[in-house]
DNA sequence: CTGAAAGCGCTAACAC
DNA sequence: GTGTTAGCGCTTTCAG
């Protein structure tokens, strides 16, 4: 592998023009600029970013920190991120959390070692203090961690009212929640949302709110639960598409036909949904952008500019399959 | 951020005395090391991974080339993958080929200019020549490259056979198999062993095979061609599991009750499997295991240990679900 | 416009 | 046992 100082001997020159004519930084002679590429491209010189890092303290790298690729939401995202970091010539570090606390601080640490430039993140116990204190540039994605950190996400708690305002519009009488776990705010807001719409009605009972975990396997059982204990629900939110999932399964079991019998709402939008059978009405995040947008975000971030916007909230659409009435 | 040059200072040691308790090489007297851990805790001193890799020529990271995260089978490997890294104390980069060559090589000069220390690579374009030129050690996953090359990967030839004498054993007449792509190994292999399996029988037509790209849209509109045009056909062996996904959409399209008039066998064993209505019958990778073993086998290249096997080829197990008659 | 030289933070000879 | 020093390959003052 060719080193700057190659280029600089061949090219008879020092290694501070060739350096130069890298970077285009400083002045340097048409002729000598043109000596330098040519032999650039016969020595098919490349430079070493690790030391070119090392002198500027920076990587070219950001990490994502995921609980965990294998959820179907999480792929898209990362999709979204990677392909507009790798149009800015910056690399992406993937980690997977498993919403341990201990390891994503051990990611951190690990990623400052690397002076990576930036991190986006998925988390919910990650304190704005810690944050702070490693002094590396953050945005939030899906979970909002403090107002003084950047977070794109969804409006969850409209998200959720929708989500139950449709039930509603095609004749469900008794809705039901299946929510995802606590401490997890968008998991909470779209609850909230829920509570909204339905805690006024002569109908709700408090009982009609489950905790599926965000777990198809756990979401069946407590969906069994809920509709051998009151069998009129005739409508139910799920906190997330695989959770809808579940409800689905425990359907079946059941054999209560959808969505004659029960209608089934999800949220999140994943692919999945087009792939079931009914396929799954849910209400869906635009989860490209939501990559996307966090990806340029950060970039702002590192690279100076100012950040016009902490807290995007993007457009959540309804898509609607055959696990509601129409 | 304090470096080694102040723990040397606080310590009253010199930097290469430093360097040795850090990374236990060469003698150091008792006391003075524990000296040295001691400032090393007081200052939270951290090494600074790029000056090392620097210096060392590596970086204590590996990247992962996949065509395209958001592909189901890919997240899981991708998850085992940084499972063993992580516990190793390497780091995983993330990208996305769309299986374009030049994005691919693009990446790998990339990866040569950081230093990174080896990749896993999902491709069909690479040459073996090119990969020999960039000199980093390689591992494929699920399409063979070239018998140089390391691959893991599992017998897709009598993966493809076991799925065709399932559907066989079932009672199935006339089997169909709508293929993955041309020129994509894994693919090929499973349209080999369909073929051993149907060519001799008296109501095979090689019009019987029809491509799907791996895509459920399209694979829809083949199957709901080719059951058109052969209404006799009760079995079809999918050559992925989202293209089994794609069948039995044309099939309920088509009005077709699975798995009484039509069974749908598929391949790979994602999760989406056991989420969709009937459940997918496949043919099931150890998928988790191709990704641990993968990044063993590149850490063993790296880390200059003997290979003693240089093709992984991991065992199929047949997963069953509604999509076939028992 | 160009070159010399001082680092970035760390490791590994090589002395003592 | 421990310190000195020469780099790893690059960027950026600072002279000239």
């Amino acid at each position: 592998m060719s080193t700057i100082k190659k280029v600089a001997e061949e090219a008879k020159v020092s290694v501070a023009t060739v350096s130069r004519v890298l970077n285009s930084t400083g002045y340097v002679n048409e002729e000598t600029r043109k000596k330098v590429l040519k032999v650039i491209e016969e020595l098919d010189y490349k430079p070493n970013s690790v030391a070119r890092s090392l002198f500027k303290k920076q990587s070219m790298t950001i990490a994502l920190i995921v609980p965990n690729i294998t959820n179907p939401f999480f792929p898209e995202v990362a999709r979204a991120i990677e392909d507009v970091l790798s149009s800015k010539d910056y690399t992406l570090i993937l980690c997977n959390s498993d919403d341990n606390s201990e390891k994503e601080k051990k990611y951190f640490e690990v990623m400052k070692q690397k002076y990576v430039d930036g991190v986006i993140v998925v988390t919910s116990t990650l304190t704005p203090q810690y944050i702070e204190e490693k002094g590396i540039p953050i945005v939030a994605v899906d979970r909002f961690i403090d107002p003084a950190i950047p977070c794109v996400s969804v409006n969850n708690i409209e998200g959720a009212k929708r989500a139950v305002q449709y039930l509603k519009s095609t004749g469900c009488k008794k809705i039901a929640h299946i929510r995802g776990p606590k401490n997890i705010t968008s998991a909470e807001d779209r609850y909230l949302g829920y509570l909204n719409e339905v805690e006024s009605e002569s109908w709700f009972e408090t009982d009609y709110v489950r905790c599926g975990n965000f777990n198809i396997e756990q979401t069946t059982e407590e969906t069994r639960k809920l509709l051998n204990e009151y069998p009129d629900i005739d409508g139910i939110f799920a906190g997330n598409d695989l959770m809808a999932v579940g409800v689905i399964k425990a359907a079946m079991q059941l054999g209560k036909r959808i969505p004659e019998e029960l209608s089934v709402i999800g949220f999140d939008g994943i692919s999945l949904c087009k792939m079931t059978n009914p396929e799954i009405t849910t209400i869906a995040q635009p989860i490209y952008e939501i990559g996307s947008v966090a990806a340029h975000t950060l970039l702002d971030l590192i690279e100076g500019r100012v950040i016009e916007k902490k807290h995007h909230q993007l457009e959540v659409a309804i898509n609607k399959g055959q696990s509601t009435k129409t």
